[in-house]
DNA sequence: CTAAATTAATTGTAAATTGCAAGTGATTTG
DNA sequence: CAAATCACTTGCAATTTACAATTAATTTAG
C-alpha cells in the first residue's frame, strides 16, 4: 500500500484505501448480502480466504469503521461482526459492479429478479437490502 | 492474486479480478473522467504510480477489454490508450464510489455540482460524461 | 547530419504483502 | 477432565510492489 497522504482530495483514493483490496469487499457482500455474522461463516466463502488475512482485513475494517466486533454472550469463544451504516452505504456500490459483472462476465450471475428490481427500482431496492441486513443483527 | 476459478459465479468476484487492485480504478478515472490519454500523462496523477506498474497495468487492462493501445501517427514515439465501451461502463461504479468516499471522508472532495448532479439526473449525467469521454477519442 | 532530448517503456533489486501450514489459548462439550 | 471447537497467531516461502537506473525508438536542435 502506498502511503497515504494528508489532505487527500480525490474520492476514489479514499475508497482505495479503504477496501482497494482483494478481499474486503467479499467480506461485506458476505456480511450484508449473505447474511454471514461469525467468523467460521467468513472462512467458507468459496473463494477461500486464509485464516490470518481475514483476521487482519477485519481488525482494519474495524478500524475504519465499516464493521464493529462483538462476542456472543452465551458462547464466548464465539465473535461475530455487525455492519456499520459506513458499510451499509457501499450496498450502491455493490450492486453497481454486480450490474457491470452481469453484462461482461458470461460466468458472473446474480439473483435475476435481484438485478430486474435493481433496474426497475434502485431506491427501494437498496432501502430494502439495508434494512434486511440491519434487522438481521439486532 | 488467488487463482481465478473457472464458473465464476459472484458478480463481485470477476469485478475484483478486473480492476480489484490499486492502481487499475485510478487509471480509469484519469482516462475517462479527467482526460488523460498519453502514457506520459497518466504518470503524471497525484497518486505517483510507478512506471512499471503503470506499464503493467495498461497491459492488463488491454487484455481484459478496457482499453485500446494507439500509436500516434505523428509522433511514432508517443502511445495513448482509448477506453473501450466495457470501461465506459464502470463510470456508475467510479460515481457511486465517489458519493460514498464524499459523505463518509471529510477529506473527498468532488465538484460540488457535479455531486448534486449525481442525486438529481444520474442517469443524465452518466450520459454525458461517457459521451465527452467518447468524444475526446475521435 | 549528428548530438541531445523525449517517450514509453524494461530491468534489477529491496521491501512489503500474500498464501499456506501449523500451532495456541480460551472456552465449551461429552 | 479430556477432547473438540473457535478465533485467531506465528513462521516462512512465494508473489507482488516500489524505487532507481537503464534502454530502444524516435524526434528535435544546432
Amino acid at each position: 500500500m502506498p502511503k497515504s497522504k494528508l489532505n487527500n482530495k480525490c474520492p476514489i483514493d479514499y475508497a482505495l484505501e479503504v477496501f482497494g483490496d482483494r478481499w474486503t469487499l467479499l467480506v461485506l457482500r458476505d456480511l450484508m448480502l449473505s447474511g454471514k455474522r461469525y467468523y467460521r461463516e467468513l472462512m467458507t466463502s468459496r473463494e477461500g480466504i486464509a485464516t490470518n488475512i481475514l483476521a487482519s482485513r477485519l481488525r482494519k475494517m474495524e478500524t475504519d469503521g465499516l464493521i464493529v466486533r462483538k462476542q456472543n454472550p452465551e458462547d464466548k469463544r464465539q465473535v461475530f461482526y455487525e455492519v456499520t451504516e459506513k458499510a451499509l452505504d457501499l450496498i450502491p456500490v455493490l450492486l453497481e459492479i454486480s450490474r457491470w459483472s452481469v453484462i461482461y462476465d458470461n460466468d458472473s450471475a446474480a439473483p435475476p429478479e435481484l438485478m430486474q428490481r435493481l433496474n426497475q427500482e434502485p431506491e427501494l431496492l437498496i432501502a430494502e437490502l439495508k434494512e434486511t441486513a440491519r434487522t438481521r443483527q439486532d
